[in-house]
DNA sequence: ATAAATACCATACATTTGTATGGTACAAAA
DNA sequence: TTTTGTACCATACAAATGTATGGTATTTAT
């Protein structure tokens, strides 16, 4: 288990992954001291010696940009969630990263886009379930039929969107939940992006192991 | 639109692409020269500058293992899908790419771990459906409960694992497919990983917007 | 009270790295 | 035939880079 980092150790690791994995190149330790306003290297070299240590990087001795996420070969990276969000009935949105999950590798964001943690089963029927990770979009315009997120009243919800004359539904795969349907003047409506994707980490596996044997 | 490249440069292209891909490090010209048994680096320095001439990669001048894909900067990235996976019965893995789905930039993957696409509904209880994309891991040891996809006959199969004294059960988790259980010496079986996530892209929707208005 | 960790600065240095330049050999195109 | 492009080699050099060492100030644990 590796420790705890410090602020700015945290923020540094931040600044790596994001180098590495938006870029794809690491940074060296001139740029991670410019991003940052260090006069020199030798302050990120003891930072990044400390995030060594603590078993977050790795580091290729002599070696250009020789960083590397550990983390990474656990094949789990963290990821802010920023929020949950109702896919039946509306929950509240926070501000800021409510929780980390451990996306795995194959966590690379697209910069634009963020993930949100869904709770409720309105969305059974497009086969998004409680506890999935969604990654919402938000510059992208939605299409009648698309999964989006909205918020509505300060909680957010994510829903099938149908865009009407002067009207925009939202609308439940699941019939127990009944749809929203939003005037366009509607003040407190706010549509935050579109679902371009689902991902579930099989890991902590939510599902208790049934000792189903034999045929029923 | 690129243009076409040379044997050799496409065998560089691809190094960097696995390399910037899986350590997430561009390697340096001494590495890429080392890589392909050049004596020296200007060799490679010359395929680079040919490369990027063809569009395919650009280099930050004077920064070490400043080589970027250019191909990379959209939201989505290919990676290949090695073949398709029965969920329900079992169906035929392909030994190379099948296919290139469109990952979205969320997709990087740990480096040993790859890509299949699921056929059939018999996990459909543990909430993966037919299309979805399932991340295997291959060096990591299952535990019961796991969903694990495995060989058989040449077939390869997603299920539930189970270890027993003496044999292995492969469940379904839909009661309608019976499970299979392996005597441990049976020869053609092979244990080919385990699924650490499941990714579905909602891009391009299998569901049909369906114009449901109002309550029912 | 003292030690240890954190968070910076400055200087120095060996290597790594990218790049420039020049050369050879070969095949295909003009 | 000459030119162009590909595919290598060798040497040289300035700048980028990682690292080592030493220093100060502040906070946190003992």
């Amino acid at each position: 288990m590796p420790k705890e980092l410090t602020e700015t150790q945290k923020k540094i690791l931040d600044y790596l992954i994001e180098r590495i994995k938006g870029k794809g190149i690491p940074p060296t330790l001139a740029e991670v001291a410019a991003h940052f306003g260090y006069r020199n290297r030798a302050t990120v070299q003891q930072h990044l010696a400390a995030i060594e240590k603590k078993g977050y990087i790795r580091k290729n001795p002599k070696l250009a940009r020789g960083i590397e996420l550990t983390l990474e070969d656990k094949f789990f990276v963290p990821r802010p969630v920023l929020g949950e969000v109702a896919a039946g009935n509306p929950l509240i949105i926070y501000p800021d990263a409510i929780d980390t999950i451990e996306l795995p590798t194959i966590a690379r964001m697209p910069k634009d886009s963020f993930l949100l943690r869904v709770k409720g089963d309105s969305l059974k029927d497009a086969y998004i379930f409680s506890g999935d990770i969604v990654i919402v979009n938000p510059n992208l315009e939605p299409r009648n039929g698309q999964i989006v997120v909205a918020i509505l009243d300060d909680a957010a919800v994510v829903k099938r969107f149908y865009k009407k004359r002067s009207q925009i539904e939202l609308i439940s795969e699941n019939p127990e939940y009944e749809p929203i349907i939003i005037d366009k003047k509607y003040p407190s409506f706010k549509l935050v992006g579109i679902v371009v994707g689902v991902y579930r980490s099989m890991d902590a596996s939510p599902f208790i192991p049934i000792q189903r044997r034999g045929k029923l």
